[in-house]
DNA sequence: TTGAAAGCGCTAACAA
DNA sequence: TTGTTAGCGCTTTCAA
């Protein structure tokens, strides 16, 4: 691989002239200019970033670290930093930590040796050691999708989201209404549960304690749905899961059993990524925008490399959830109950 | 951020010491060692790689280019990927080309200048420019899920995935076979279809050509099926969709229009994510081993980067593909045409 | 066992 | 407008 001396060689200049023609830094007369990009183009140099780097202070690459690049919301967001950070000339590191805390720390140390300019971290697990991470490395670390109180933060506003959920399923009329809470003590689930029991409560409908169920993030706690169906108990109209694969997994369940959606039970999801449209119908949502989060911490990310700290009032960015309404849910149905029963006998 | 000058001047001893003590590449007195050590611990010193790396001529970075991260077919690779790789030491750029050629381009020359050790491609079109590519630019490039010939390159044998499909259906007794061809144009999908019409005349039972469709990869595509459902004409007792998203979006119009799934109709998808878990019944469908195809990729463009160049036989690695049944396929019904028309007339 | 010094590819200050 | 040179953080001879 051709150097920049080789270059210089090749066009019979010095290195310094090459490098004021390849960056501007200085005027280059028009006939030297035009040796030197016949030598580049002859010898098909590539300036080598990391020499540049080195003078210069700055790698213009940054990581990204990640509990699963395979989770649709994760990969949504990535994608939409790696295109903001790729337009301004940044590079990102992938990094999967596959949910674990210590691959997590090994990555920012390996991170940290590579000079990376910043970070921006979905963390697996909540912990002190994230507080003073920033303020330890002197790195800029960007919290996405997480909030961490006085850091630089791009999330949702997961309480709003949930109060739009009780608030869609309170308009249509359901009075019995239950919650599916995947993983409830991770922070963004429990203030959804907080936003969703806060407008029920408002509406004059508090959540019913028997008809909260509690569980993984995963299909499989959405099939266990079928708890809050039995017989002997009078079923929810409605139910909120706190994201949309539980949603899907339940909405399999209640199909499974003979129940109608929306019109024997209506069900809302969050986060209204993919599969919210495979389901038949398609599950109404509440969507985390999805763009604007990826895009926003990009942003805040390169202010913070750039100009040293971020303006006040941008340093927790929260972006606004929307209620996104598609065939899950509909106006409660006052004969549901024979409704049902119908079905049952249809399918023994 | 401390270099090594510091942590030289901290112990007391020169550059060289330090340096030989961090590598091992000299012994090292267990006295002068622990002073090392202090002045690294004070200091909170990390190596810089890139100094390192401008020396010792690699990054242990390569760079992962592929045509949209969101889609959980690559997002599954990418992650086996990135496990492996990590695991050796070496970090991934991650590059979305939002199947974009352009951006590609600008993607691989910037990676060059970033002195990547290497590129796995997962690319979006096929064209010449491909094949002199490591020739040209002198760096390893290894080829996933997509063959190149002459090039390295991990992929999935589709053409045996199309047979598999075939074979399956035939067992089951089907006679009116349909197929969607999502993008008919891309090799691997062409060779799929190639696949399943060699098993299908193997068979005895030749693709009706009124029985295939052509469409675009997207669940809107699978929508399309209806259009092989008219009432005029004998509907097929299976069909096989080049890949899962078709697959679903098949399922999903079956499903509106009353048909039932096996009984009235099988679904065999191809690659086998997540979603293909989702549809009730779950979808049988032909399963790349993404976990191998990543694996072995990252493992060869290693192995490119370190001896120089691969074992002639792994320079194409082929992953075979295996058939996994799930509920969506079924013997095929003698009386699936009534069956059919009963639940028709239950719908309106 | 340690140190001195050259050099990796580049930029930037200074001089010419 | 161009050239010379120091130096970014590190490794690696070569000597001591």
């Amino acid at each position: 691989m051709p150097t920049i001396t080789d270059v210089a060689k090749a066009a019979g200049v010095s290195v310094g002239t090459v490098s004021h023609y390849l960056n501007g830094s200085a005027r280059v007369a028009e006939e030297t200019g035009k040796r030197i990009q016949q030598a580049i183009d002859e010898l098909g140099y590539q300036v080598d970033l990391r020499g540049r780097g080195l003078r210069a202070k700055h790698t213009r690459t940054v990581g990204l670290l990640l509990p699963n690049i395979t989770n649709p919301f994760y990969a949504e967001i990535a994608r939409h930093i790696e295109h903001s950070l790729s337009l301004a000339g940044y590079q990102v590191l992938l990094c999967d930590s596959f949910d674990s805390t210590s691959r997590e720390d090994d990555y920012i140390s390996n991170l940290m040796s590579r000079r990376v300019d910043g970070i921006l971290l979905i963390y697996s697990q909540e912990r002190d050691s994230l507080q003073e991470l920033s303020r330890r490395s002197k790195l800029p670390i960007v919290f996405v999708d997480r909030g961490v109180p006085g850091e630089a933060s791009v999330h949702s506003d997961n309480r709003l989201g949930g109060r739009l959920a009780a608030r869609h399923l309170l308009e249509l009329g359901h009075q019995r209404i239950a919650l599916l809470a995947g993983e409830p003590h991770v922070r963004n689930v429990r203030e959804r549960v907080a936003g969703f029991r806060e407008e029920l409560e408002a509406g004059g409908v508090p959540l019913d304690a028997s008809l909260v169920l509690e569980g993984e993030q995963a299909l499989s706690f959405g099939h266990r749905v079928d708890e809050l169906l039995g017989e002997e108990r009078q079923a929810p109209t409605a139910i909120f899961a706190t994201n949309d694969i539980v949603a899907v997994g339940a909405w399999r369940r209640l199909i499974e059993l003979g129940y109608r959606v929306p019109e024997d039970v209506s069900l809302v999801g969050y986060d209204d990524i993919e599969i919210s449209r495979l389901t038949l119908p398609p599950l109404t949502t509440v969507a985390q925008d999805k763009h604007a989060i990826g895009q926003r911490a990009a942003a805040l990310l390169m202010e913070l490399i750039e100009v040293g700290q971020a303006a006040p009032h941008d340093k927790g960015v929260v972006i606004p959830p929307g209620l996104v309404e598609r065939g899950s849910t509909a106006r409660v149905s006052k004969v549901s109950g024979r409704n049902r029963d119908e079905v049952r006998t249809m399918k023994s």
